[in-house]
DNA sequence: CTTCAATCATTGACTTTCTCAACTATTTGG
DNA sequence: CCAAATAGTTGAGAAAGTCAATGATTGAAG
């Protein structure tokens, strides 16, 4: 027998946009950190991580705008992953204030197997949807996501 | 002039819809926080208020279970809607354990004002997006947020 | 009818995440 | 060269999330 399934789904709460999405990134961030914890990362660290290991060698304050923290949540998050060998902080030849991070070998080994994680975690996450669905839903987030100034 | 518009975008980061959801839910959060401000409100304390005015009666644990929150977190949000005169808890005949959420006229009168401003967020947030989109979005997050058992 | 397990709301403790202000080193523009 | 802005860091405090325990009440089983 299946749940209630809410009846407080009939309610305009249920049909506003920013509601559903606080929602769903609710349910899709449980799912992933369950997936990670094993290899003792959370969504926001890999994101880190997979930033760092792709050669895009993001400084701290790429990050910290493109990821939506505040740069000391990035300084944390990066001093967790370099104390574990998976980072490092590298010179900015052109901006000696700056730092560049990038994933050490260790740190791009342990990626590729978060990746699979993640990637099954969405597969479930995002289950109710068909492959177009979610190119669907890719592009409306992107750009809420990234609409704003 | 408008800003760098991340080289980051072309990351595989930025085209996983479980991160997307993350930014944009942060992004629409702010935006309708900072409306919600004047009130003394922000979207978890009005999501709570909207339901209790709308006459679905949810008990704390409904409220709990379909906003996704701990029972202890809908107390605390209920203590401080109830100190205010906006909500009150009265009994449930059929479950004397079970307290019904409702909105006092002052909470509703509060609650009118409260969603023209949430409309209004809405309207900056998903600004890039057509009414035929936000439809569409508003239909894959809910499968998202309410699909899984 | 009684007992036992489950449920609802509550409390309290604790961790994580968020937000902000201050500070140092460095860069940039005048 | 100087002043203002920027990158990263630190630290503090507020908000949010997690978890276990408790009292009252219910429902199911015997």
């Amino acid at each position: 027998m299946t749940e209630p399934l809410h009846r407080l789904l009939g309610s305009d709460l249920a049909a506003d946009p920013a509601f559903l999405l606080a929602r769903a990134r609710a349910v899709t961030s449980v799912v992933a950190n369950a997936r990670l914890a094993p290899f003792q990362l959370k969504v926001r660290s890999l994101s880190v991580l997979w930033l760092a290991g792709q050669g895009f060698g993001p400084s701290q304050r790429e990050l910290s705008e493109f990821l939506g923290l505040d740069p000391s949540q990035v300084v944390a998050l990066i001093d967790d992953l370099q104390g574990r060998g998976l980072v490092e902080r590298r010179p900015d030849d052109r901006d000696r204030r700056s730092r560049i991070i990038v994933a050490t070998p260790a740190g791009r080994e342990l990626l590729e197997q978060a990746l699979t994680e993640v990637r099954a975690a969405g597969d479930t996450s995002f289950a109710g949807l068909t492959d177009d669905e979610r190119k669907t839903l890719t592009g409306l987030l992107t750009k809420v996501a990234f609409g704003g100034r």
